[in-house]
DNA sequence: GCGCTTTACTCATACGTATGAGCTTGCTAT
DNA sequence: ATAGCAAGCTCATACGTATGAGTAAAGCGC
């Protein structure tokens, strides 16, 4: 490791005494195209290699090469979730030999990732931008959330998953199923659905069982359980919008004396890299997110499907068990 | 938003029947030192806006500008704590309208990041880099690591930690505190300072209750735990060198039906987002993970001290309570 | 009406790279 | 001897931008 600019193929040229166009195709392989000698491209390699070239990405960015460069616009780093996604992207971007601009969602940032002229932008769960004239050679989505107008989306199947998660639940016995989580449009789709799932089964629905959880902290958690509690008969199974809320709720509950699955199951969706070490491991909807970095990543060369629904995978670990028999559970 | 290539200066002269020249000057405000009318200067600028153009960083990294960019090298992006790592590193860049480029620590990642020139490149936890000629104007290392002869380095101030970690304990009451963690340097500083600590208050040390945690699953934690009820008699605590390592390891007790922290008292070192929800919530370490950002981004531009130790924070919550009375631990 | 200043621009070049076209040599064929 | 040709190179240009230097037109003094 140096510390000095990255040398040229000027200065290599030069060194050699030989034009820099020589080193450009000798360098790429096209020497033979202008029948250089072998000597003169194995001199210019050796040099080369010896003081370790790189090809400026800007100067090829110029010519009109993809930068090889792919935005990622997050916004919120500090969600497992999307640390997990960025490390699957990672992966693939490295196969490709790509690197990915991590921004914000701001305006600001979008136009960072013009300045930088990115081949694509992935938004990953975060809420679309303004339809600004920002100039992006290719938009990709990742997660449900307000589409852009022609740009390719890919998303979990979240209907089938939460239609399985149901078919599990109600299969241990269940026959009310709350929910908790933000009043954001991403987790009121969850809610829908569930609703939608419940209904299809002919189970009734309680309003009330369906719980807000406002704010981020212990907090949120502790008053969405007291709401829980506050309910008669309290749902035998709680469906919670995102894994971070059912493992806030597992702390509370536990701390309240509940112990889960005997008295009350709880199930998460996201399936985040805590969840299988909580207590108890939880039952959750695992978002596939290796597959969907995979989806964005083809998006990116290929340019077919406008929406890709990749199915989730049903984790169940401990988390839920069938319900106490309805001689314990306490009536109205 | 739009799908187009960006417009340049060219065009925007083109359009407007003027010189790129004075479009350049137009934009960058130097308009003035040439005495262009300023009739003209508004014309192009409103033009500028309409089509919202962004100057090409690929030709201003030419002219020599900085690149506005910074790699950041991280090993395992599914690591909560370089998640919140990079959280905090992309808020400081943002301010700085810097963005971060992201790859892992392999050749053909570091030299992508000479490929494109970044400014600096932060090694967040990642093992150093074989001395090979790579080309960096500055290399900034967050983490205990091998040095890099005249890298910048960050890092919490582990001794202090530790050490206050002990104190903590000691002041609850415990003699004899166990340590788990994987086999790797920075882990095993981490055991080190734990024995340092112990000996200075003359407390005695076992071996065997410095237990390796090899794998990275949960059978992982349960091998560890294993070997721990296996001591006898048992440490009262025992420090965990990571805080995921805690979490397991607060599982596997639970599941043996150890309770924590009346059975036996758990502390990490980290403070990653999990930590805090845990059953029951995680006494440890903060990494300062705020502060050590904001370190490595003024080392970018400033080069003064070649080493920033960043205090931790003890973050004191419940997996830690004093020991039991002697009586009631088994003797040998 | 010639030179001087001021105003308002344009030209040309550099950065690092790729590439079409041109330019020397030395050799062979006539 | 000289045209023809291949081998082995170099030149020039473009990409988008910043910037030092040049230039054209208008106004003004004498």
């Amino acid at each position: 490791m140096h510390y000095s600019s990255a040398p040229t193929q000027k200065q290599i040229a030069e060194h050699l005494g030989v034009s820099q166009a020589l080193v450009s195709r000798a360098l790429s392989g096209r020497a033979a195209e202008i029948g250089a000698s072998s000597e003169t491209v194995d001199k210019i390699c050796r040099m080369a290699a010896e003081w370790n070239y790189q090809p400026s990405a800007t100067a090829l960015a110029l010519l009109g090469a993809p930068t090889r460069t792919i935005g990622v616009v997050v916004k919120n780093f500090d969600d497992p979730f999307f640390g997990g996604l960025i490390g699957a992207l990672q992966a693939l971007a490295r196969k490709d030999k790509h690197s990915l601009l991590l921004t914000g969602p701001g305006r600001e940032d979008l136009f960072g990732l013009q300045r930088h002229r990115v081949d694509a932008v992935i938004f990953a769960g975060s809420d679309f931008p303004p339809e600004e004239p920002v100039h992006f050679k290719k938009v990709i989505q990742i997660g449900t959330g307000r589409v852009f107008s022609s740009a390719m989306q890919i998303q979990m199947d979240e209907p089938a998953g939460v239609e399985e998660m149901v078919d599990y639940l109600v299969g241990l016995g269940h026959r009310e199923i709350g929910f908790v989580g933000r009043e954001v449009k991403a987790t009121q789709r969850r809610a829908a659905q569930l609703r939608k799932s419940l209904q299809a089964r002919g189970l009734s629905i309680r309003e009330k069982s369906f719980i807000p959880f406002v704010g981020s902290d212990g907090d949120a958690a502790e008053t969405a359980v007291e709401k829980l509690l506050g309910l008669t008969p309290m749902p035998t199974a709680v469906l919670a919008a995102e894994d971070s809320i059912a493992l806030a709720l597992l702390r509370v509950l536990h701390e309240a004396g509940l112990r889960v699955p005997q008295d009350i199951s709880i199930a998460g969706i996201d399936d985040i890299s805590a969840s299988s070490q909580a207590i108890p491991p939880l039952t959750t909807l695992q978002q596939p997110i290796f597959e969907m970095a995979a989806a964005a990543f083809r998006a990116i060369s290929d340019h077919r499907q406008q929406v890709v629904s990749i199915p989730g995978k049903l984790m169940i670990r401990k988390s839920c068990a069938p319900p106490l028999p309805r001689s314990k559970i306490p009536s109205i």
